[in-house]
Parts: C-alpha cells; structure tokens; sequence
DNA sequence: CTTTAGACGAAGTATTA
DNA sequence: TAATAATTCGTCTAAAG
C-alpha cells in the first residue's frame, strides 16, 4: 500500500510515503506534499470558489456518505416536470417547497464558501497534504448540513473537521498545532470535534502510536532497524491489549526506548520523552509496562 | 555528573450519578 | 452539577554507571 521513496527536500525526512489512492507522495514528518495529483480519484473540491450556480452540486459528498434525502444534490422535482401537475394547489406546493429549498441550499453555500476559504488557510499554514484538505471539507460539509454549525462558530467546526481529517489519514497532528493556527480556542474545537464525531461519520481511527513512529524516529535519527523493531513491538503490544486508554506519544516512546536499546542504537529516555511530547516518567511506566507484559528481555545493555 | 527508577500529590479528562 | 476513576505531569529522592 505504502511504500518508501527518497527523501524529503523540506525536512530531510526518509519518511516519504507514496500513497496509491490519493496520488500522492506526503512526507510524513512534515506533511510536505512533494509529488501530487498523479492521479485523481478524489472530489472537485479546489474550483469550488470558482465555480458558480448549479456547478457546485458536483462537488457534493462523495457517494458513499451520501444519504439521497440529506445531500445538497436533492431536488423536489424539476421545473418541467411540474407543470405536467393538473392539480394548480398542488402544482403551488411543489413549487414553495422548490423556493424553499433554494433559500436552504444558498445558506449552506454561502456558508461553506465562507469556510472553504478558512479552510485552505489553515491547511496551508500547516502545510498539510491536499487529500486531508478535501477529506476536511467533506467532514465540514458533513456537518453544515446537519446544522451542527448554528451557534457555534465557522472556525471552529473547521479546525475540528481538520483535525478529524488528519486523524482519519493517519499524519499525526496534535489539537494544539491546529489550536495555535485556528481562530478559535482549544475548547470551542475540541467540541466541535465530539459533536462531529457524534453525529457525523463515525469512520476515525483512534490514534495510534504507529502513526507517530515515523515522525519521532525521524527527529531521532534511528537506524531503519530500530524503527521497525519499535513498530513490531506495537503491533504485539496492541494484541495483547495494553495499548487502550494510554497516550500514543507515550507509547511510542517508550516503543522506540525499548528498540533503541535492542538494537544497541540507545538513546535516552529523556531525548526520546522530547520529541514525544511526554514526560520521561510516562515513558519509563509504558516500557516498563511493555516490557512486563510483553515479555521483552534486556540481556545487552 | 548523567541516566534511570520509583513515589508522591497536582492537574486535566472521561465517565457516571 | 458533582463525584469518581484513570492517566499524565512535575518534582523529589535515590541508586547505578
């Protein structure tokens, strides 16, 4: 699915990914995008300010999140059609329900314009790759049309949709970094991200600390071996289910401490606790939970 | 002197009543 | 709203290297 190329021009990073569906090859220290658009599955969503009127209905949700009677693209009836309505009462009613939908779709599109625009901002500021932004304005037109943006503010749905984007990509993004980007504060966003998860789609992967090895062992500079040692000891360590409730960084970390000593490429707690963003007393009590449950000898040292 | 280990209470979070 | 349970953090002490 994935697999590794070269190395990044921004950061320097080895941690390139190139990405099948999206078409694209992301650095994942950095979330450079360094090759993209080589093929594109994805939704129309970068004319959309561009584009005007009826146009715009193509960019709707995809159609796998598509409900036919929730979706921008529903119509009560052509105009042509109604005309072949004898009845002049109910020809009166299908025509207010028209105008009534009309005056509900330009507010969602006023609105999602306005949002858009948010959007890219604060995507571009965090440079994140293009297939997280259009993940992010699906999620955001998700939750336009569900209302869940009355009463609170554009910024803050959008910064939520960005943040459930990332997660749903896997490119570790902490809530803080959007939070220092967004206009809002973190508590406004961090419940627009429980109303979204709620009643939107429910497709988020919890974070895994998989996701932040590649990142961390890049600030590192670990051996390939140690990181794929680090990665294994996750994998069992989410089978044996001592994973659950744990704060990721913490438990990459204490992964990577773990491989750094196997593979006699040894770094110290205290460095590794840097670039996690955890304490070094968080790491030492997951590897040695890790250790103790895992089983994990230390014979070199 | 540096790294690691472990204990304590404080602080923020999620869940429940 | 308040109480609770689990988790992480900061700090301190101590041992090992």
């Amino acid at each position: 699915m994935e697999t590794l190329i070269k190395k990044c021009p921004e950061c320097g990073g080895i941690n390139l990914f190139f990405n099948k569906e999206k078409g694209e090859v992301i650095c994942k220290d950095c979330g450079l995008v360094i090759e993209e658009k080589m093929i594109d599955f994805g939704q129309e969503w970068r004319d959309f300010d561009e584009e005007g009127g009826e146009s715009r209905r193509r960019a709707g949700a995809p159609s796998t999140f598509t409900k036919h009677d929730q979706g921008l693209g529903t119509d009560v009836g052509k105009v042509g059609d109604l005309y072949s309505i004898s009845d002049k009462k109910e020809r009166n009613k299908f025509f207010r329900l028209r105008k009534w939908q009309y005056r509900i779709s330009t507010a969602i599109e006023r609105n999602l314009k306005l949002a858009l625009s948010e959007l890219k901002r604060v995507s571009s500021y965090l440079k994140l790759p293009e297939s997280v932004e259009e993940e992010a304005a699906r999620i955001y037109t998700q939750a336009v049309q569900r209302g869940l943006v009355r009463g609170r503010s554009i910024e803050s749905v959008v910064a939520a949709s960005i943040y459930l984007a990332c997660r749903i990509h896997r490119i570790p993004r902490r809530l803080d970094e959007i939070v220092t980007e967004a206009k809002t504060n973190r508590k406004q966003i961090s419940q627009a991200v429980r109303l979204i998860l709620f009643q939107v789609k429910v497709d988020v992967p919890l974070p895994s600390a998989n996701d932040l090895i590649p990142r961390l062992s890049a600030d590192l500079a670990l051996k390939g071996r140690t990181v794929k040692r680090a990665t294994e000891i996750i994998r069992t360590a989410r089978k044996e289910r001592v994973t659950i409730g744990k704060d990721p960084g913490g438990i990459a970390g204490a992964a990577l401490y773990i491989a750094s000593i196997l593979e006699e490429d040894r770094r110290t707690q205290r460095e590794i606790a840097e670039v996690s963003r955890v304490t070094e007393v968080t790491i030492r009590n997951r590897y040695k939970e890790l250790v103790r449950s895992l089983g994990i000898s230390f014979e070199p040292k």
